[in-house]
DNA sequence: TTAGTAGTTATGTTCTACATAATAAATGTA
DNA sequence: TACATTTATTATGTAGAACATAACTACTAA
């Protein structure tokens, strides 16, 4: 066995450049708005070819880190946190494990947001909500109901007031929809339906509410049980 | 004013491109493993240069989404979903408004993980746990008591068994940090503390724990309410 | 049979050239 | 002087060619 063995970089020359930016930006303390040196200049001063510099600038612009205009240059910007995570939202190509635990993680939300929801709640909200449950029960079709579902959910998270929370949530239901095919199992509900919810919400405290969420919860909170390793 | 208008994609080539792979992906229902298209195909497939083609390929290899090996060629993997995220949460180019967000993200996601825990929790973890509301109590130093403030929640996501929460988990602990600087606010501590709560987990119900845990954030979810539109 | 060699291929990197849009400078006219 | 128009200037966007490099294939020779 050679001792002085190099680890050799196997990383492109684009992912080190990519490193070498992140590196800059922070050690400038970079804000929105500020300026960045040209291409040419950062190409110099890396001492790369000005293409490598695009691929690795590209890698930025994609999540809105950088935002480029023509003359003007190049600015640091604000991110799109969730938007990013939509462009690596995609089941089909995730493993499973993964899978699990963003299902895992959505339960964990949806019995997480109980008390936001009691501090941001409107009448308004609930009317609303209560007509989304409503709606429901008159359905017999399979597709509008698991898309009625999906809008009960989905107003929850409207109601807490947290938009990017929100949007998280909305990244998440596909996920569901794909941990349950992968099971090939039907959709079961718990024992505490939509309209029960709705009522505890109106009236009830907020442990009620998280009970009630419990239980409306509880066959998938059993399905991870039963994959306890 | 012209009728025709035309809108115009001011979108670059580049991000056209990245866009264009994208369908092309989900609509050939790629799965990790699958060869693409060389760079050459794609480029005059799509009409545009080799390099243009490089620059989205560049971004989807910075998801994960895309690996490249010479001579052989590309494959479609499996991305790294919280590996991205890592590379978007830049706390100090984030707008305030999603900085809240996520700070409040975080307070659902420490409620929601309850039932999680008493479905994971060991001997050996309350064990551990332990020990480290023990040691806090013995520090004085600042910077130490916030370490293993932070050491202590860790635990318990690492408790859950879910490497996908504890990551996403790891990544909002500087949100938590830097939303305390901007209130210019000295982290203070509920009711409960960090022993109570093990004792809780140890010998009491998942009420309780819950009823615990919203003690011990209290004073997080007083700020988000006094901050309430 | 097998070790070694040459050839092939797709990505990685560099360089040059030019298009394009936005800005600044210069110019000319009332 | 003031203002409108035109003319550079500059940095990003796109294209194309060339060569390096690693990995795989197939052939060759001992």
């Amino acid at each position: 066995m050679v001792n002085g063995i190099k680890p050799i970089s196997s990383r492109s020359m684009a992912e080190r450049v990519e490193i070498s930016l992140r590196e800059y930006f922070a050690q400038k303390s970079f804000k929105p708005g500020d300026p960045l040196p040209t291409e040419l200049e950062l190409a110099a001063a890396l001492g790369v070819s000005r293409n490598v510099v695009r691929e690795a600038l590209s890698r930025f612009k994609m999540l809105g880190i950088v935002e480029a205009k023509k003359k003007s240059g190049m600015v640091i910007s604000n991110p799109d946190i969730v938007g990013t995570f939509e462009k690596v939202m995609t089941p089909e190509i995730m493993d499973e494990a993964t899978l699990q635990d963003l299902f895992e993680l959505r339960l964990a939300l949806e019995m997480g947001i109980a008390d936001l929801l009691y501090i941001h709640k409107t009448e308004k909200d609930l009317d609303e909500l209560e007509e989304i449950a409503a709606r429901e029960m008159k359905e017999k079709d399979n597709n509008f109901r698991i898309s009625n579902e999906i809008a009960f959910h989905s107003k929850l998270y409207e109601m807490t007031g947290n938009n990017t929370l929100k949007r998280f949530q909305s990244l998440l239901l596909p996920i569901f929809g794909y941990v349950i095919k992968l099971e090939k199992k039907k959709v079961i509900s718990g024992k505490v339906t939509h309209q029960d919810l709705v009522k505890i919400l109106r009236k009830g405290t907020v442990e009620d509410f998280k009970e009630g969420m419990l239980s409306h919860l509880q066959p998938h909170f059993d399905r991870v049980r039963s994959f306890k390793k």
